[in-house]
DNA sequence: CTTGACCTTGGAGTAGGCTCCAAGGTTTAT
DNA sequence: ATAAACCTTGGAGCCTACTCCAAGGTCAAG
């Protein structure tokens, strides 16, 4: 039998959030005392335990709800319905990544082609690249041989696949 | 010379996000007509497409805000500036992949363990995996070489370092 | 002169996940 | 007995980037 604070301390969460996944119906404490504090058993924590599991493979609170439902109702759904929801959740995290690794490329560009140094960004070739992304970028102190095609080219699309 | 409908158009946002983006500083038309219609130039629509552009590459609107300062006022600023900003913004970009990359390795285990077939989820390996991967997975990253294919080992990673 | 497409404003709502606050009640240690 | 540390509640606030709404004004075509 826990306490609110007992419990988060357990679990390295805070109070308030045990009381915020109460409020969303993720996690109720099994009694109160007679004074109304929340008193929380063993299965309760095993509860808090799914919870905060789900959280670290990126599953969201309200997928976490429905988790929690299943998983007290496991005859009556298929590992199908389960895994059917992991492979989602695959799908949605693989999909971020890729935006993500866009975005890291772009970066990498701009950063690559600017110099860095001290002087004046009145050439700095991200400017440039933000300004215009389909104009050359200038390179003013531009030592390089062989230096071709010093393009920065940000793929600005919005591209926003549905939801 | 654009009305807002028009720029929208022109540059794939809504007219409602212009008006946001002017609510929030980024973007004001030049001048409005008579009956208060804003009235936006090509500069107007260059600055626009500037502001697309770093969204393109993973910028927030106040992040983009900075680099619209900066632009308008290069003179004050250093390569060593610009960069930077664009050299954190990887940093962080960085950060976000090598967690989603946590989550996709761990939901592809999930995924692989779970049968996904048509039976009761009485006892699919994903909800057990949930239930109690761990007496010991608490804050363990995965530096395994025994990936067993029935116990499925959730990275905990509550790592959020470093915002 | 009416219709319809466009524009104006302020403000509310959405998602996601907390986090903090005030004003008070309870328990525990000294 | 009293202070510290805990607990209660409801509700506000934060962050990001829109998105939608209502009530009304403007403009071009027929």
């Amino acid at each position: 039998m826990y306490r609110i604070g007992e419990l988060a301390d357990l679990c390295e969460v805070k109070a308030d959030t045990l009381r915020f996944y109460e409020k969303h119906g993720l996690l109720a404490p099994s009694s109160r005392t007679d004074s109304g504090y929340r008193v929380y058993t063993d299965a309760d924590a095993a509860r808090l335990r799914f919870i905060l599991r789900a959280k670290a493979v990126g599953f969201t609170l309200s997928e976490i709800s429905e988790l929690l439902s299943i998983d007290l109702d496991k005859s009556n759904w298929a590992c199908a319905d389960v895994k059917g929801m992991v492979d989602l959740k695959l799908a949605q995290v693989q999909a971020k990544i890729a935006e993500l690794l866009h975005f890291q490329t772009s970066l990498q560009s701009l950063s690559d082609a600017c110099c860095g140094g001290p002087r004046s960004a009145e050439h700095c070739s991200i400017l440039e690249a933000l300004e215009s992304s389909t104009e050359r970028v200038r390179f003013e102190h531009d030592h390089g041989q062989g230096s071709h095609s010093e393009h920065v080219h940000i793929a600005a699309t919005a591209d926003k696949s549905g939801d």
